[in-house]
RNA sequence: GUGAACGUAGCUCAGACGGUAGAGCACUGGGUUGUGGCCCCAGCGGUCGCGGGUUCAAGUCCCGUCGUUCACCCCA
């Protein structure tokens, strides 16, 4: 035997039996995001990687080691979707929707690539379901955007989530606090690790992230973003927090919360749950005012999310979720003899074309065997054929809930699954 | 990229001290000359991840490698 080949590293395959749920999960969300106002975006799996390294930052993880960016044979530099919003900005521009009535409201369904190390949660390729509403640079928007990742939750029934809330500021206020950052750093430096005093330089804000115990105690005493917003950030956030409190949201207030995307300003948020383990976060995301400015469309203001397919997946399997059931033929063919196979074949056929799910024996298997796989099947009719029933032109139609048989010609067989299946 | 644990049948897993591979489930057939879900019997199914080493002998010990899982990092 030849050598087998198996999914790269950090993919899967979605079997047959693991579609329903997923199926479930995505059309509940795209019923709330259409309720919302957002109409669905389509854009392609790769972009040309000057779109990720300018949009998402050089100095994020994602664009220094986690991308998949290759050549292809015209000698461009193409990278694989690493994150939703920037394609969807890059769209945005190009089909020039500023001309639209604004907000531009859209959301996507779309498998993401980064080429990260993978774990419990986390992926090389993994799927994420995301809204941007660009335009508008009111806080009800922020507000309605986290209003649609609630009622998505609350509609799948997830269960335990924490939502944590923050404000980056902006380009008026942050520079300032930058500032004051590298300066407590600076002062203190030997309280920090190694790796801290690097992010000192590259991004001050990301030693928020750092969970070494002395840094994080090192870090109580730091000067914090939200005592320094402008005027116009605080006020936005202070309106912000009024539009949750209307839609009945609760958050806890976390300002180390610093998100991997460079394009953030003033509001960031991200939904955690305590069932994932150490990759606690469902969905997340926040405003970007800067992002269409800076991959060259016209100064636009813009929030988003994306939330996690496989996250939500796994939470929902750990915190006892619904998962729909898959579904089941209505009629099992049973054929008994060569002859029988045809007729067999013939009625299933008719079944379909009706609109009736039909399944039958491909393996020339025993009349028990067959018998054994239309239970197996859980269809609610066998329709049994010997010869026997080809000699009175009639089927015998078992009904597998209550054991009860009876003959019918072929047509009224066909008629009954139909009537019946239209009850399903 | 770093660290730890694990890798035996399609699946879940046994295999103290190295001695020539097992169970349950699943699958197929039979018990019922043409009838499922329970039960009984039988059968099918394994290069013990891969490569090297130690040994008379390796699933078992050692080294390497690949993969999985968990964690760090980061994120969905």
């Amino acid at each position: 035997m030849a050598e087998p080949v198996s999914a790269p590293k950090g993919t899967y395959d979605i079997l047959p039996d693991d579609q329903p749920l997923r199926r479930w999960v995505v059309s509940q969300a795209e019923a709330v995001f259409q309720r919302y106002g957002y109409g669905r975006i389509d854009t392609p799996t790769f972009e040309e990687t000057r779109l990720f390294s300018r949009g998402v930052g050089e100095s994020t993880d994602i664009v220094r080691k986690e991308m998949y960016t290759f050549e292809d044979l015209g000698g461009r530099s193409m990278t694989l979707r690493p994150e939703g919003t920037a394609p969807v900005a890059r769209a945005y521009i190009e089909h020039g929707m500023h001309t639209l009535p604004q907000p531009v409201k859209l959301y996507y369904h779309s498998p993401m690539f980064r080429y990260e190390s993978p774990q419990s949660g986390r992926y090389r390729q993994h799927h994420q379901l995301g809204i941007e509403a660009f335009g508008s640079a009111a806080p009800e928007v922020d507000a309605e955007v986290i209003g649609v990742l609630a009622a998505l939750y609350r509609e799948l029934g997830l269960k335990e989530l924490d939502l944590r809330l923050n404000s980056m500021g902006c380009r008026e206020c942050r520079p300032g606090y930058s500032a004051a950052l590298r300066e407590f750093l600076a002062k203190n430096t030997e309280a920090f690790c190694g790796e801290c005093r690097e992010r000192a330089q590259l991004n001050p804000m990301r030693t928020f992230d750092c969970k070494v115990p002395a840094c994080r105690e090192a870090l109580e005493t730091a000067p914090r973003l939200t005592d320094h917003l402008c005027p116009a950030c605080a006020a936005h956030h202070a309106r912000l927090q009024e539009c949750l409190a209307v839609q009945d949201i609760s958050f806890v207030p976390d300002h180390t919360l610093v998100r991997g995307m460079d394009y953030y300003t003033r509001t960031t948020f991200e939904f955690q749950s305590p069932l994932l383990g150490a990759q606690s976060g469902v969905g997340g995301g926040g405003r970007y005012d800067d992002l269409v400015e800076t991959i060259g469309g016209p100064a636009t203001p813009g929030v988003g999310f994306g939330t996690g397919v496989e996250r939500i997946i796994l939470a929902l399997a750990r915190g006892g979720g619904t998962p729909p059931g898959p579904r089941h033929p209505v009629v099992y063919l049973v054929a008994l003899t060569d002859e029988a196979r045809r007729e067999a074949f013939s009625l299933a056929h008719q079944c379909r074309s009706l609109g009736v799910a039909a399944e039958l024996d491909y393996m020339s298997r025993s009349a028990k065997g067959q018998m054994k796989q239309a239970g197996r099947s859980k269809a609610r009719y066998a329709f049994i054929l010997g010869e026997q029933e080809l000699a009175d032109h009639v089927v015998t139609v078992r009904d597998l809930v209550s054991g009860i048989e009876r003959s019918l010609p072929g047509q009224e067989a066909v008629s009954l699954a139909a009537a019946q299946s239209a009850d399903l």
